[in-house]
RNA sequence: GCCUCUGUAGCUCAGUCGGUAGAGCAGAGGACUGAAAAUCCUCGUGUCGAUGGUUCGAUUCCGUCCGGAGGCA
């Protein structure tokens, strides 16, 4: 296994939505010279700023904000973009002398940033995917899935048939890659990371506590002009694009063709908001390295400090 | 006041021709390697409104009472 000598110093800060992860971030970033990566797979879009909470202008301008707001909404992004990308930006941050944090709740994201994963080659493979949605279409995903027994075993004992999309990729990134889902993942694990981190995780002893956020600040999102900024994205995008899979502007669609009640899709916004919150919470919570601070139990300042704390140790 | 309908899981409702009940939603837990704010999996005991009666046995049938909705006066 190879090892890095030097490996590049970072702090995470990562949690579920309307934790407090940006805030605690841009006020860290100023105390010690850091400069804020995001691991957000929806603040890349522009255009999307009120729905996906991005920092604001006066915050950028206070620390600069990299991984934000350069994508525009029918580009396609993936994983291994933002690996590639968001290391050349810290190994930058770090040339110039300064610190990088890395704040986000895309776990896949900040996972695979972290450890480093290692993706191959892989060239444009559109034509290969929709000729395997075509063929799903056609004969089910039990017979998808039953081809890609026949190619890869190993992964397909893992997958239920219901899910579709693991099922397709495990086919796609055999036919543009010629290597198997299982060996991919033994592959991308046989290197040790280029970053030495240390992650801070925001959460809360009472789930109460994070869903009470929650529903204020889609509330407050609302009295900022959330419905005009939903009515320009609906209306310039296309089912297929990521921006339709965003929470903060899909629920709207049934209110501007006239089938909802505004007020209906508001507290659908925050259910799902909520359902997303949970979803990251099971995914950090099975990481052993992340230091949790518990929200709802210390005051603003405490957290703060305890936050400074560990990211001073870790960079000392 | 009279008539009709209705009261079952946090919510919306099935159902039991009498043998103590189950869906959807909500909620909880989990998975996650190129779409990830996506996608997928697992989890259902509740005085069946209250109280009497019939019955070996009632949430189910009958009576009374209390909620709720509608209709007639």
């Amino acid at each position: 296994m190879e090892e890095y000598k030097n490996k590049i110093k970072i702090c995470a800060i990562v949690g579920p939505t309307a934790s407090g992860k940006s805030s605690l971030a841009i006020w860290l970033a100023k105390q010690i010279n850091a400069e804020i990566v995001s691991a957000d797979s929806m603040q890349i879009y522009k255009g999307m700023d009120i729905g996906t909470a991005k920092p604001s202008a006066e915050e950028r301008k206070a620390v600069p904000h990299h991984m934000i707001d350069f994508l525009n909404q029918d580009e396609l992004f993936s994983v291994a973009d933002y690996v590639k990308m968001a290391k050349n930006i810290i190994r930058d941050i770090v040339s110039r002398g300064k610190k990088p944090i890395l704040v986000g709740g895309t776990g896949l994201y900040v996972d695979s940033l972290l450890n480093d994963i290692q993706f191959q080659e892989q060239n444009e493979n559109f034509a290969v995917r929709k000729k395997l949605i075509d063929e799903l279409d056609k004969f089910g995903s039990q017979y998808m899935l039953e081809k890609l027994k026949e190619i890869d075993i190993e992964y397909a004992r893992t997958l239920h048939p219901n899910n579709v999309k693991r099922i397709i990729r495990g086919l796609e990134i055999y036919y543009a890659t010629g290597i198997k889902m299982s060996e991919n993942l033994k592959l991308s694990k046989s290197k040790s990371s280029c970053f030495d981190a240390c992650m801070i995780g925001l959460t809360f002893e009472n789930r109460e506590n994070l869903y009470k956020k929650i529903n204020a600040r889609v509330d407050n999102m609302m009295a900022c002009g959330l419905l005009t900024e939903a009515e320009n994205i609906i209306n310039s995008s296309v089912d297929s694009n990521t921006s339709m899979q965003a929470i903060g502007y899909k629920e709207f669609i049934g209110y501007f063709n006239g089938t909802e009640r505004l007020d209906d899709c508001v507290l659908k916004l925050k259910q799902n908001t909520r359902k997303y919150a949970k979803r990251q919470l099971t995914w950090f919570r099975r990481n052993k390295y992340i230091n949790w601070i518990y929200c709802d139990k210390l005051s603003n300042i405490e957290i703060k400090n305890r936050a400074m704390e560990i990211v001073q140790n870790h960079f000392k």
